[in-house]
DNA sequence: TCCTAAAACATAGCAGTGCAATGCTATGTA
DNA sequence: TACATAGCATTGCACTGCTATGTTTTAGGA
């Protein structure tokens, strides 16, 4: 057999420049079909097809692009002396990050799309898992917490308050409950009381919404 | 002869049909469309605007229907002598209710549809409430506890959880958290530790997944 | 440099979608 | 009997994602 020729490479920046233009017909509620994506740009339906394989890749790629952007946010996220403190400012930049691109947040979570890279997806809670598993180890957490379980907790906490507002029922201000029910976990696994408090509302402060 | 004539009147009857087809199409993961709700009946497409006004309208019937299932699952949970072992149960319920039915609890939170009955969505949180506030009043929780607020903190944490599990990422025994996140709120609010733990742990025995 | 095979593309068209317009049928009223 | 009204079947339209087909472009070997 001959070899594997790759006659004409693709142009990934067609690929970049249709997923932005997705996200932002998703930004501005615009109807993202395969017509309206396509059309304004020069390139083709069939570009579609062969970038993404359909519709579906787009949304897939979409679904990717969320979690680039939170691990991207988590990035930016300094660490301190205070592990707890850094737990808490990491919660408010996954609130912030939902609440920046909630339909970004909301095609994440939608199982009824692959993500291209699991592995992508899962680090981005590796972050937490670091904070909590630092929070143990400078015993503000018990020694038998496990910081998987409790960052997963952090995040139910987190995913639950951001669900029932971005897209939900509850007001704005509803994500203030944060701090109570963050406080309450974080005691519940050993951390001092008031020490906590402190720690739980020093790091609610980095909480960046957009405007409204 | 009268016995050839047809009703012209609407017949309730056709719209419990078409919704509880509906839902069963959504529970077998059938997509539902226009063609597809009525293929097999003899209501025509039409009947369906005539009835629900567009698809628009079916989706909102369903996300309804949602409520009204979970608010007859939280009307079979019996009051006890405990409010917070009562509270737990609710919300177990509440997680039984959107497993057995996850596209059902899909459409419940989706706010691109409309509610009909606004009220009768809010009063399911109500349930919630009422528990919270016989466990203030027995002196279980701080006198200055909120129930309104409890009862959303605590619906925060189920929702949290089910959405992640049902349509979500991960596995069902992720639920099992449920139990150190309702205890730890509960204890932050003033219940007794050692009682709180026991009455979630009870409670929690009342959770009815169904079989996979 | 030229040739060839395969990748990428453009076009047109298909089956399927929700929905509006039209006109018919059955009922209620005068 | 005459008319007004409500429900609904039929038809057709604008749109969807997608595919089949033919053309263009390009990489790599002779």
């Amino acid at each position: 057999m001959y070899c594997d020729t790759m006659a004409r490479t693709k142009d990934p920046a067609v690929r970049t420049l249709l997923i932005e233009r997705a996200a932002h017909m998703l930004r501005i509620r615009e109807p993202i079909t395969l017509r309206s994506l396509v059309a304004g740009t020069d390139v083709s339906t069939m570009a579609v097809y062969t970038y993404f394989g359909g519709m579906d890749g787009v949304w897939k790629a979409l679904r990717q692009e969320g979690f680039t952007r939170l691990a991207a946010r988590f990035a930016t996220v300094t660490t301190s002396e205070d592990p707890v403190q850094d737990l808490t400012v990491l919660i408010t930049a996954y609130l912030g990050n939902a609440l920046d691109h909630p339909d970004l947040y909301r095609v994440m979570f939608d199982a009824n799309f692959d993500l291209e890279d699991l592995k992508a997806a899962d680090a981005t809670l590796e972050y937490l898992v670091q904070a909590a598993e630092r929070s143990r180890k400078t015993h503000r957490f018990h020694a038998d917490t496990d910081p998987l379980e409790l960052a997963t907790q952090s995040w139910t906490i987190a995913h639950g308050l951001v669900s029932l507002v971005a897209n939900g029922p509850l007001p704005h201000q509803t994500l203030g409950y944060g701090v109570p029910l963050l406080t309450a976990l974080f005691i519940s696994v050993g951390d001092n009381p008031d020490r906590c408090r402190l720690s739980v509302e020093n790091g609610w402060k980095q909480l960046r919404l957009p405007d409204e």
